[in-house]
DNA sequence: ACGGAGGTTGGAAGCGCTTCCACTGTTATC
DNA sequence: GATAACAGTGGAAGCGCTTCCAACCTCCGT
């Protein structure tokens, strides 16, 4: 039916081995008969099936993704980040999404056990103790990206600093009563970032306020990262009336543009009113002025993979937990930039306001 | 090494035949038999190997789906869907995305010849008869998603009757001085709104004013479907003073935001002075109240994968091009819900104002 | 008691490749 | 000129599965 190595074999009157040789950049043939294979392969349309190269060299050249079926904007560029890095060293990409725990389950068994891959970069998933045991045991090689276990390799962004640099910005712009809106506390970020919050206040000796600290509750679905965790967090915060904030730190980008929507909404002038950082820089950031922590997403995908191949080539075995820094982005919205600007005016900018 | 089927098959005190039986729902096997075979292959943790079964069956349970490089929005969503679809079959998916045209060769070689999928799923790419013929030649099954070639499977939204909805909005609306925003021609969805535009200004005795049509040049970067170029475009016609367009069709909401981003910098206030009607309904639109033509991308992608699997597994053989259509949603932007909204007004309802 | 039908099962071939090993010819070494 | 070393090459085994085919066991009708 299809084109065989045998076929290319006979045609060009030598063995199989040698035609082998010929697609695998063997120092073992003349460099000659080499091209003369390969275009005869060529006149064939010969290609090597890819499975039984992968059966016999019991590798497959495919690395697996796997992210949370809620995947946003902040996914999508990891993505495109790391299909580009691999592509470029020539592997493939399975992506997978897992929605629930139980998914999750089939999905790793998948992944570990049917051999369709040969490595696995998890994004953003924390792994409980028993699936970490079993990535372990099962000698695939593991990255997690934007998570962390103690046990595998690991590459994320220093949440805490990122949100202590944040929110030390909101305060050397003179802020006190400073809000964080925040996601939900399953998510490890989430945790994280709160964490550096805390103590960003703590070494100011800022008194910190409960009811300025609003993590997202689960029904709002997903991890809490969404636009309406953050219009609702906003609304309450302006419920509070004249003890309202004068500056939020807020998880992420998408919840500081339903903040900016509900701030709207409640005639609140962002930043006169309220100064607001994000987190993520989102493409949408710019677009809409707003100040944020940029996450180095390029150059996390592209370690991420590079890594990851290492190990899938046996490499290196050592532990691998890199942990880089977010960038702070000053637009309008901190009100470090342009301190006359109101809700509603004309920027003078590349950025305008919700 | 790992354990096989033989592992199992020993074990179970059985022919490897049955071991495979029982993994298969063959009929051939007494039920008992098959209980008591995958009770053992858990205890072994035994799974079987994708790339053998593959080999061994001729077919992946696999397929290829393919994206511009630029992916955006409206493929994130795209993506999303199909990958759920997917997986709901218990198919997996590779995730390529082409940069240029040259990659684009690499890239169909792959899937097509090194058979590592079953089929192909292109996404808004443009397939020259070149390629078209290479598919249609190697046999496997292709469908593509927001393009059409007249020889191979499509599924694309009714991009000129979403085209004219629009247009026709707006007049209705009581506009006459009507504008587009377009990508660039080179894209097939620009190219067949830009068709509705104009007719539903030819029908409605409209003469066109070419200084209002505006197509994306290419050193705008990728198809033209971006902010920049959106944002570009409208300070374009702000610049025709009292001979400003009072109505504007924009070609992709991503368009319409940097649209917006420009028409407040100019002091343009919409939709009073000017209404807009986007198209795609991103997740964006909804939070700032832009009016759009909604693409169905949960029925896109469910149908696309459906089609594909169906052709895969040679259920039919005949040509499958189906049309669906866009859905005008009204929001604020194009003046017709809320005629007294301006510009930096709070908008009394789930939407605001850039 | 016997032939056959039908339900179950095991063996072996084959999917298309890589790679170990044995073999051939050529060149360098003394 | 004999021997060693080595570059090239082909054959065959093996990767882990599916599936064809033959074999076996029951059970039935006769």
């Amino acid at each position: 039916m299809s084109i065989t190595i045998y076929d290319v074999a006979r045609k060009a009157g030598v063995g199989i081995a040698t035609v082998s040789r010929a697609f695998n950049d063997s120092s073992l043939i003349r460099e000659e008969t080499k091209k003369r294979i390969l275009e005869i392969a060529d006149e064939l349309n010969y290609q090597p099936h890819g499975l039984a190269r992968g059966l016999a060299r019991k590798q497959t050249h495919t690395i697996a993704t796997v992210v949370p079926f809620f995947f946003n904007y902040f996914f999508l560029n990891l993505l495109k980040n790391v299909q580009y890095s691999l592509s470029k060293k020539n592997y493939d990409m399975f992506l997978y999404s897992v929605d629930n725990l139980e998914h999750k389950e089939n999905m790793f068994d998948k992944v570990l056990y049917e051999r369709k891959c040969d490595g696995v970069m998890l994004f953003s998933l924390t792994l409980d103790e028993e699936y970490a045991e079993k990535f372990i045991k099962s000698n695939v090689p593991v990255i997690i990206v934007d998570n962390y276990h103690s046990s595998l390799d690991s590459i994320t962004i220093s949440n805490k600093r990122g949100a202590k640099d944040a929110v030390n910005h909101l305060i050397s712009l003179g802020h006190k009563k400073i809000a964080m809106i925040n996601g939900n506390l399953s998510s490890f970020p989430a945790k994280v970032r709160l964490e550096g919050f805390k103590e960003a206040l703590m070494e100011n000796n800022i008194i910190k306020n409960p009811r300025y600290i609003i993590n997202a509750d689960l029904d709002l679905g997903e991890d809490g990262f969404n636009e309406m965790a953050g219009y609702r967090a906003m609304k309450q915060l302006a419920s509070l009336g004249k003890n309202r904030p004068t500056a939020i730190f807020i998880s992420s980008d998408i919840q500081a543009i339903g903040a900016l929507r509900a701030a709207k909404e409640e005639g609140i002038s962002v930043p006169d009113d309220c100064a607001i950082v994000g987190f993520d820089d989102i493409d949408f950031a710019k677009y809409v002025g707003l100040s944020t922590m940029r996450q180095p997403v390029h150059t996390m995908a592209e370690l991420a993979v590079n890594r990851l191949l290492r190990r899938i080539d046996n490499k290196t075995r050592d532990k691998f937990q890199v942990e880089l820094s977010a960038e702070l982005i000053i637009r309008e919205s901190c009100g470090a930039r342009n301190v006359t600007t109101h809700l509603g005016d004309i920027s003078s900018n590349d950025a305008i306001f919700l």
